[in-house]
DNA sequence: CTAATTTTGTACCCGCAAGTCAAGAACAAG
DNA sequence: CTTGTTCTTGACTTGCGGGTACAAAATTAG
């Protein structure tokens, strides 16, 4: 019973969760999110709590949306150095392409808040170790196939690549010209 | 003539520096700077300005001397391998250790300013730009002296080997043991 | 000593960030 | 159609972020 809401929850949560990727926590006003939501204040605050507790729950829905689209790309059939590249590629060229420059909103978090909040550093760090782990599956399949060398340790590697990949993300964001980070996607790949 | 300043820019612009540095631009409030550099509100801003100007100025003095200090690590005698190894090294085991956590104002400067505002992201990049060349200078000495295969592209390497870096930087944010990181190091060294 | 110049400390200001609240609107149950 | 419940609107509040103003203090030139 009671009013029902006159707006999709999970619809203003995916809109909050681009706003806050785009302008960074901190930056992001209450009113930056009256405007995007298209609720008001009274909704937004009833629904949702403070601006923090609606910043960890699109911190979460990302966390989750990433984790399925990577573990989709991977799961794909083909040789396992282009699985991983495809995952490098749709870094460095993403579609749609103005989208290049927001870079990845756990690594944003990681950069801004990990060290003053201890939650958002949480749900970065789980986020963070299950890629790992899925690209050092995907790497130890690759060692069985023998695409990969088996003196490799795979667990290294994909340590190595992930760290590599957050750099992209990072650099993403400064770069004007998205192409000049094509390089780097070869060497990661080529270093396998 | 005039009344002569009672304390040394320098030093304030150095605190300043470490403030934003480890509590990021937006998080930074005058009145923290206030405290940090332990001089009143109005000699801050009749000396630097606005908090932009202030942060600019720090974020310039931060990538002058990275810079020196990444020329000089670099510059050290030994094989290539070992010298790009102590600069990733310090960046994992960090000295002191407390610093770990603040990474690198370059990267985080990137990772929250660079869409917004310009000015920081030319900064940024140069900075980038400049670490990157000097990467890549080593390595192709260290392929002159036959230290690495002839067949690799120095200038990739390079980039690859930063990005790498970047990542790290970023990664120690979250990290609550470095030691994890340091599989990552050898597996990059090992890419050479 | 005076005048000119610069710094300092503090009080003050404006606007906005973040959140609350009251009054009413939209439903379901009885 | 009344009652109870939940949602909506937007005015309102509090406090602080970012900055200014100004008088007092410290210097140096003449």
């Amino acid at each position: 019973m009671g009013r029902p809401k006159q707006f999709d929850p999970d619809v203003a949560l995916d809109r909050a969760m681009h706003t806050f990727w785009s302008k960074g926590y901190a930056a992001t006003t209450p009113q930056d999110l009256v405007d995007e939501l298209g609720i008001g204040k009274g909704s937004l605050y009833n629904t949702f709590g403070g601006k923090h507790d609606l910043f960890l729950a699109a911190l979460r829905r990302y966390a989750e949306g990433a984790a399925r689209q990577f573990t989709e790309l991977m799961a794909e059939p083909g040789p396992v150095r282009e699985r991983v590249r495809r995952i490098l590629d749709a870094t460095v060229d993403p579609s749609p392409p103005q989208a290049a420059g927001d870079g990845c909103l756990a690594v944003n978090t990681a950069a801004e808040l990990a060290r003053s909040d201890e939650e958002s550093a949480r749900i970065v760090r789980t986020m963070f170790a299950r890629t790992e782990s899925a690209l050092a599956a995907v790497l130890e399949q690759g060692r069985r196939d023998g695409e990969i060398a088996a003196d490799r340790d795979p667990k290294a590697l994909a340590a190595h690549l992930f760290a590599t990949l957050v750099g992209l993300r990072v650099l993403m964001k400064t770069t004007t010209d998205p192409a000049t980070l094509r390089p780097v996607v070869d060497a990661a790949i080529a270093a396998l």
